[in-house]
DNA sequence: GCCAAGCTATGAAACGTTTAACAAATGCCG
DNA sequence: CGGCATTTGTTAAACGTTTCATAGCTTGGC
C-alpha cells in the first residue's frame, strides 16, 4: 500500500515559480521580514503549488523536530488515555506532535522506549513509568509525571496527599466513622502512593483511624473479595466509608458489596480517584477527587518546551478538587 | 527545558574510527553485505561512539519516515483508547512509530491533521472519523478503521451486523421476549450502525419486533432516562432484554434502572458491544460483544505497510465473539 | 603470466532545508 | 553629489544520510 506520493514540490519549485531565490522562500517561511511585494508573489506561488515544508529535512538542519514522544504504560487505563489525550492537545496547540510509545509496564520496553527516543531525535520526553531502575539519557530533555526520578529531573504532579486528606475529610463530616482505604500497590511507591497516606493523616487528626489495605497489581479479584467477604457481617459492612485510589476500583468494590445488597450511598460512602467522567454525558462513575489533567499536561509540556528559571529539576504540584458523583451523601 | 544535546556522532565518525569510508558504514547499518572485517570494525566503531541513525537525514533521503499516523476523534473513549494501544504496538512491532493525532470530532481539525500528516510526511494515515466530507489526499497511503469513505480507500472493520445478530439470538435463547435496542447516534451512518440493524433482523427472523432507540451523542442524560421512565411500570420494565451498542451505555442504562430496583440479570437481561475488560483484572463490565482490537490493528497495519493484492480498496471484516459477564442469565 | 570479468569498497552527488557570508540597492550625511 | 552605513535579497555551504558510478582488487580462464 505504501507508495511514494508524487513529488511534492519543494521551496526551490516556488523559488522559480515566484521568480526569486531559495533564500527568500525560506524567510517567507519563516515568518522573517522580507519587503512586501516578494513575500506576495512567495506567497501566492507556495498557495498556487500547494507547497508544504518538509520536516525532515529542516528536522536535519535545525535538529529540532517538533515532535514529542510520550511514554506511558498502556492506554486502556483511564487515567493514562485521558492523559495522553490532553498532552497531545497540548503539545499540537504549540505545534509539536505526539509520538506515543507504550511499554506495557516492561523495564525493558521502557528502556528501548528511551533510546529509539533518542534515534527519533524527538525534541523531547513525557514519561509516565513505573519501573525502578531507568536511567534518563543525560542529555535528553525529560518531563515525568507522577515519578520523581530524581537529580534534576522535573516531575509534574497533582497534590495527592492533600487528595486522599480531601476524601477522609469529606467521608468524616458526611458522617463517617469507620473509613477503609483501599490501594493498588505498584512496584514504585510513587506520588499516588501519597493519597492513602494523606488519608490516613486526615483520619487520625480526627482521632480515626483507619483500615487500610494494599492490592496488588494485576491479580484477580479473588484475595480483594476475600478481604471484603471477611468484613461483612449478617449482611453489614464494617465500615461506612470507603476510600479508593483509582475511580475504576471504588467501582470494582461497590459492584461487589451489591451482591450482599450493600449500596452506595445509603449502606456506605465510597469516594473514588481521578475523576474520569464518562465520555458521552461527561457524569462521574463516582464521587471522586480530580485530577487536574489538562493543566497537568500544560504544565509538563511548558516545562519541557521552555527553557526558563525551570529547567533544572522544578517540581510542579497541582491541586485537586473534590466532586460528588452519586456514591456519597452529598 | 530543550537544549541542543551534545553532538551525536555520525556515519562520518563512525567511518574515521573504524578507517572505512561512508559508504561502507551505510552498507553495516543497512545490513546490506559486506566484507566480514569490515563488517566488524564498523559495528566496533558504531558501539564504542554509540552511533545511532539519524532518522530524520535518512528520511529525508529515502522519502520514508517509519512513522504512520494515527488520527482519531478522542482517546476518552474506552474503545478508541484500547485501539490505539493496540494500533501503537503492532506499528511498533514492524518499527513504525505512531503519531497521535486527536480530533474531538471537529471536522476541521480532522481536515487539518490530514495536512499536518502530508507535512510531516509520514508514512501513512490510519484513520477513525466520522465528519463527513473528509476528501483525503490521493497520493496519501490511508486505511480505515469503521468508516468506508468509497473509492479505493481500504477499510477494517469488525463485523458489526453479525454482533447485533449474535446479540440478538443470545438474548432470545436466554429467555427474552420484549427486546430493546438502544444505540448511540453519529453523524455519519457508519459500521457501527449495523450492530442495530443486525439486532432487528434477527429478531425478526423470530417473528419478534424490537424496540429501537437512537440516543443523540454528547447530550445530557435526561431525554434517555425519560425514555426508560415511560417504559417503567409498577417499577417492572416494559422490556426484558437489552442491547446497547457500547458498553458504556449498557453501563449507563443499568445503573439508571438500580434506582427503580431493576437489576441485571434478574429483572432484565443486557448485553453491551466493544468488550473493553478492566484493566486490573481483566474483567468485563457486562456481556458484551467483543471486537478483536488485537486483530484488527494489525490488519490495518498490515495493509497499510504491505503492498500486494490487497492495494485497492480492499475491506477486511472480522469476526466478533460473545462474552458473558454477569448481566445475562448465561 | 596476462587480460577480462566480477567483486567490493570508495567518492561524490543529491535529498530539502537553514543560515552565515556576501552583494546589490537604498538612503543619509557631509 | 559621492561615499558610507544600512537594509534587503542572493548565493553557497552544511546538516547526515543513501545511492550510483567509479576505481581498485581479486580471481579464473587461456
Amino acid at each position: 500500500m505504501i507508495k511514494k506520493g508524487a513529488a511534492a514540490p519543494t521551496m526551490k519549485d516556488v523559488a522559480r515559480e515566484a521568480n526569486v531565490s531559495l533564500g527568500t522562500v525560506s524567510k517567507v517561511i519563516n515568518g522573517i521580514p522580507v519587503g512586501e511585494a516578494y513575500r506576495a508573489r512567495v506567497e501566492a506561488a507556495a498557495k498556487k503549488l500547494g507547497y508544504t515544508v518538509n520536516h525532515y529535512a529542516r528536522g536535519l538542519k535545525t535538529n529540532r523536530t517538533y515532535s514529542v514522544a510520550l511514554v506511558l504504560p498502556s492506554l486502556r487505563h483511564p487515567f493514562f488515555a485521558a492523559l495522553a489525550d490532553e498532552v497531545t492537545a497540548s503539545l499540537s496547540r504549540r505545534g509539536y506532535r505526539c509520538i506515543l510509545m507504550i511499554t506495557n509496564f516492561d523495564a525493558e520496553a521502557e528502556r528501548k522506549s528511551f533510546v529509539m527516543v533518542r534515534q527519533n531525535k524527538v525534541d523531547g520526553v513525557i514519561a509516565l513509568t513505573y519501573s525502578p531502575n531507568i536511567e534518563p539519557d543525560e542529555s535528553l530533555p525529560i518531563v515525568t509525571i507522577d515519578r520523581h526520578f530524581g537529580a534534576g529531573i522535573p516531575c509534574v504532579s497533582s497534590d495527592n496527599y492533600l487528595g486522599g486528606q480531601m476524601a477522609a475529610d469529606r467521608l468524616m463530616s458526611l458522617g463517617c466513622k469507620k473509613p477503609l482505604c483501599l490501594q493498588i500497590g505498584a512496584e514504585i511507591p510513587g506520588e499516588p502512593h501519597k493519597r492513602s497516606a494523606g488519608f490516613e493523616s486526615a483520619c487520625r487528626a480526627r482521632g480515626i483511624t483507619p483500615t487500610s489495605v494494599v492490592l496488588q497489581e494485576k491479580q484477580t479479584e479473588t484475595p480483594f473479595h476475600h478481604f471484603l467477604d471477611e468484613h461483612i457481617h449478617n449482611g453489614k459492612l464494617d465500615f461506612d466509608g470507603i476510600f479508593c485510589s483509582s475511580d475504576g476500583l471504588a467501582v470494582r468494590t461497590l459492584n461487589y458489596l451489591k451482591r450482599y445488597h450493600i449500596r452506595a450511598p445509603e449502606d456506605v460512602q465510597c469516594i473514588g480517584y481521578d475523576g474520569i467522567a464518562d465520555f458521552h454525558t461527561g457524569e462521574y462513575l463516582c464521587s471522586t477527587i480530580v485530577q487536574p489533567l489538562a493543566q497537568m499536561a500544560d504544565a509538563a509540556v511548558n516545562l519541557l518546551l521552555d527553557e526558563g528559571e525551570l529547567s533544572s529539576g522544578a517540581n510542579i504540584c497541582l491541586t485537586v478538587r473534590y466532586q460528588s458523583g452519586g456514591t456519597t451523601k452529598d
